[in-house]
DNA sequence: AAGTATGTGTTAAATTTATCACAAAAGTAA
DNA sequence: TTACTTTTGTGATAAATTTAACACATACTT
């Protein structure tokens, strides 16, 4: 039954794995070695039924009465999503945002590396950021084919966003982590994400009085 | 029929709104006058009827044959949100995440304001982040409340995210985003929204080879 | 060794969410 | 006016997702 990525897994399952194993982690980092699907359900305010049955799509992990390995699961869904490895990264739009993003750690202690980093501006083209040259966005297709990379954030703003998206997605770009505040088309195959701080904001205050 | 709130409507459908407005707020900027769900579901990628269905909830905004007003349908989504305000935030955690944020100009732009800053670190407290000096998190409460702070961001490490969100709810602060990578346990109507770049890589790696 | 408690993976039911299809309204043009 | 087009708002329907139920396996207790 294992690695049975026939039946077209729901993407909204694909979507809370990462959370699963970031808690695996921080449990593991606690010095637990043993878990199970209540556990896990508790801390990470969802079902364990629900922890179980996106599980059983990948495979059986777990042992009855004892529950889950952390070290296993956590072998196993790096496996399931590809994080067992280093993935490397462009970034393109160095404005504050860009520069924040350049020098954010979190990305680096979770397997995600930025290779390379580019924007229009002559200004800024040639200086350094976060130990990285900035280079023209001219030679973003050049570059990133050369280097073979996969992976890239876009940190320009909402007019531009889509431009830098078709040019990325030329070079050969697979998965786009989207900073600016608009939807971008994609070619099918092509995965894109968004953060969007202010709109999870707008959200909570229609709570608000 | 409008600002019928008694029929619960689900969060899902509030979640989206904010997506709208964002794009109305696009459109107007680029000169247009009205629009249609139609128009708006293409932009968004979600589907005409949905975007009907879920204004629906809230009252009827649109004209048959017409379509949407762009001003209009602006107003009455920033009353449903409660956005046609300024809200003021405190921030707490100075690391880097917290100082990139501290300075990013992104949520002054769309009514987001951040009051007062917040560590715990001896050495940072009294020194100036954008344009605010830094407060020692004991002050927290006593500040928040005097202030009449109800939105507040989390920018510490995923250790200590827990403790400071419960000194954020007895202080009174209603809706959190955190930054975190931690799921936070909060009572009942008080808000919480997650800003997680790592998930969504590794979301995306799923599909990469 | 027997009995109890725990926890899995699976199947079935319930709930939530999204889509469809259409009557009615509003504009346009002959 | 009348015919035609567009587009809304909304019940009805379909799909997706979550929750619950269950049978079996393992571990612990006495």
């Amino acid at each position: 039954m294992q690695n049975m990525q026939n039946k077209q897994i729901p993407d909204i399952v694909v979507g809370r794995l990462p959370s699963y194993l970031q808690m695996l982690k921080r449990l593991k980092t606690a010095g637990e070695t043993n878990t199970s699907s209540k556990e896990l359900g508790l801390k990470l305010e969802i079902s364990a039924a629900q922890i179980r049955k996106d599980l059983s799509h990948f495979g059986e992990f777990g042992k009855q009465g004892t529950g889950y390995s952390i070290n296993y699961l956590i072998e196993c869904l790096e496996d399931i999503l590809h994080v067992n490895k280093v993935w490397d990264m462009a970034l393109v739009g160095v404005g504050f945002l860009g520069h924040a993003i350049a020098n954010f750690q979190g990305f680096n202690h979770h397997g995600f590396q930025i290779k390379c980093i580019f924007d229009v501006d002559p200004s800024k083209i040639g200086q350094f950021v976060a130990g990285h040259i900035i280079l023209d966005i001219s030679e973003l297709e050049k570059v990133i084919r050369k280097l073979n990379i996969q992976v890239a954030m876009i940190t320009v703003d909402a007019d531009n966003a889509q431009d830098v998206a078709d040019k990325l997605v030329r070079a050969g770009i697979k998965s786009i982590l989207n900073y600016a505040p608009v939807i971008i088309k994609v070619p099918s195959g092509i995965q894109i994400q968004y953060i969007n701080p202010i709109i999870k904001l707008q959200h909570m205050t229609y709570y608000l009085k």
